[in-house]
DNA sequence: AACGAGTCTGAACTAGTGTTCAGTTCTTAT
DNA sequence: ATAAGAACTGAACACTAGTTCAGACTCGTT
């Protein structure tokens, strides 16, 4: 053998797939979905079509890759805002503001990732993705329950439900349109996290302080 | 001129069109929006590919009906259920019953109608669908509200949110899939109605006897 | 420097469907 | 019966975007 990977190379194989992968979400954020295509991200990664495949099998793989990134972002970050909640209250309160703010701050692609049509499948990295979300959100609401907070139900359909009616009211197409304004952004973000707080038996989340002002990032850069 | 359209042609062509549009219906509801597609369409309506084009200019068309179809059928059914209930609360129940009712009887149907990626463009008719749809339940909140039965709220985004829950929790991948089971699927259809309801403010909707005993349909022909 | 192996390029290929249209069949009025 | 207008057929066409691959280029070893 008179060749092999040294160091450098497999860190610039390694920055490659990165700047791919990064095309594909920086697309994705601007255009949907729909403008996640093989060529103009290729571009935008300065390599060629054809190389695109030497790093991902199929169009399909990119964007599964690219949902379960901004997945794990997804959840790293509700994670990091419930671990942080004084009780299991207030965790589900700031699980459920975060994700709000986080779908209203991208909301191209976060519709990308959750629902928007697709040619290619990507049914299964979206339900996993999904999966993920549901079931952090799944087990604080079951936290909250054993601490006696909310009474007893279905959580996984509870932790559904929830993120349905967050996604719907925020980012599907009945979603306000005019959520450029900060402070109406702001209004929309506590008006849906106490109605899904409220729907898992939370009696009144603002009375209780469990809505936390919702500080919406001003650079929001590559976060979900 | 030596050719009129006689009553019977006229007729023969609205049959034409209706058995297009049914054929759509049915092809969607057995495989979802991905099974509509012209050849399988006309082979079912019995005619001829190129005939769905003098009935309808194009793919895109032809899905924009049946949307918008469906949905007249489902906006009666909400209608006809609420106007029956005794008052705004119940009316309200019986709203999001009806549509808990009707996603989990044809989901594939509901899925393709909602949220099923297609080739096409057809974000305005579901638009539309949903407006209609979501325009309904918010008037019956609102009338909950003008009755002192909720809390005042901003009724649109409710209504969203409240149907988001519903089809993310029964109708979306992430709904259970064990739903065969009569017993199950009337369990998570009076599960998901409570959480909705819960979500506008109904403090106790089963002690308050809102939630109507829901009964499904043994045979449900072309209703929604 | 030279050679083998790996990597990249991008034009050409492919596949799947929506759409068209020239020819055929049907319908109406004389 | 016949002619003219309308409707229907279905094979051929067109378009779009994912995928391939032969050749060019780069990297690592001797």
């Amino acid at each position: 053998m008179v060749y092999r990977r040294t160091h450098q190379v497999v860190k610039r194989l390694a920055a490659r797939r990165s700047a791919i992968l990064a095309a594909a979400r920086e697309t994705c954020a601007e255009g949907g979905m729909a403008a996640v295509q093989i060529a103009p991200v290729a571009v935008r990664a300065n390599v060629a079509a054809g190389t695109v495949y030497r790093y991902f099998p199929s169009k399909a793989d990119l964007i599964s890759e690219l949902i379960a990134d901004v997945s794990r972002d997804e959840l790293a970050a509700i994670r990091r805002a419930a671990d942080a909640a004084p009780g299991p209250s207030s965790a589900l309160a700031a699980a459920v503001t975060t994700v709000a703010v986080h779908v209203v701050s991208h909301r191209k692609l976060s519709w990308g990732i959750l629902a928007e049509p697709v040619e290619v499948d990507v049914t299964e990295s979206r339900l996993a993705s999904r999966r993920e979300i549901a079931g952090e959100v799944e087990s604080r609401i079951a936290a909250a329950i054993r601490a006696g907070h909310l009474p007893a139900q279905d959580t996984a359909l509870a932790a559904a439900a929830l993120l349905g009616a967050l996604h719907e009211a925020l980012v599907g197409p009945m979603a306000p349109d005019n959520l450029e304004d900060q402070a109406k952004l702001r209004d929309a973000v506590q008006t849906v996290t106490l109605l899904a707080l409220r729907a898992v038996g939370v009696m009144d989340a603002r009375a209780r302080g469990l809505v936390v002002q919702a500080v919406l990032p001003t650079k929001m850069a590559a976060g979900a």
